[in-house]
DNA sequence: TGCATATATAAGCATATGCTTATATACTAA
DNA sequence: TTAGTATATAAGCATATGCTTATATATGCA
């Protein structure tokens, strides 16, 4: 397997981004399958204009792509981005999101919106 | 090979601290073998309380430990540390320092000090 | 068309961050 | 003991960050 190196500075920028709690939570929950907003709105506790601030500095870093599916947005990992697998690799030693996001099916967050 | 699943929180918090690109290069410093504070001042060519205070935040999470030699002070990884191993997976995507390393040698600076 | 829902953007603000300069501390050697 | 070298700390400042509230935009549906 060969091994793409990632620059540096592009790492640095990477990382920045990944150190907050809160966008790594998101991460994680991205990790499952793509998620919309109003569920990280829900797992996160926090207001839509926040998630949506951070979804936005995921998405202009090129970690997460979004997809419109008439009135959501559904977000998720953008595999093919240079530094996917450093995601990846981060992604793999923190404890996953699944709790949460079947905490949110049981609910009935998950499909009311999706 | 067991694995150990770094608390979220404590992974964000590690994760912000590589996100600077001085503290990265300082840590792809490290992963070749312990150096001392004058190694960091020349090869990231900053100001010697700036370096400091890089390692001081570094030091402070765990991530280097320190040993005072004589006059100079040296940093390493700390490899017992809880994040260890995702320091470790990121420096693995990163391009490796030792070009840095060999021209400080070259320029006499290495011995200088150490 | 008009209203409700989902999401994004903008402006403002408190706090965090990363440098700078100045100074303190610790060790070495004359 | 005194001077020199290596490193740490403190204070100050400009900029970055992450929220808030208010508002704009886009879509779905009656």
């Amino acid at each position: 397997m060969e091994k793409t190196i990632i620059e540096l500075e592009n790492a640095a920028q990477t990382l920045k981004l990944l150190g907050d709690k809160n966008r790594l939570t998101i991460l994680g929950l991205v990790r499952e399958g793509e998620c919309c907003v109003c569920e990280f709105v829900e797992v996160l506790q926090m207001s839509q204009p926040a998630i949506s601030q951070h979804l936005r500095k995921l998405r202009d870093a090129g970690i997460v792509k979004e997809q419109r599916k008439g009135q959501w947005i559904f977000y998720s990992l953008n595999t093919s981005h240079t530094t996917y697998p450093i995601i990846q690799q981060v992604l793999e030693q923190i404890p996953d999101q699944k709790e949460k996001l079947r905490a949110l099916e049981d609910a009935g967050l998950r499909i009311q919106c999706c």
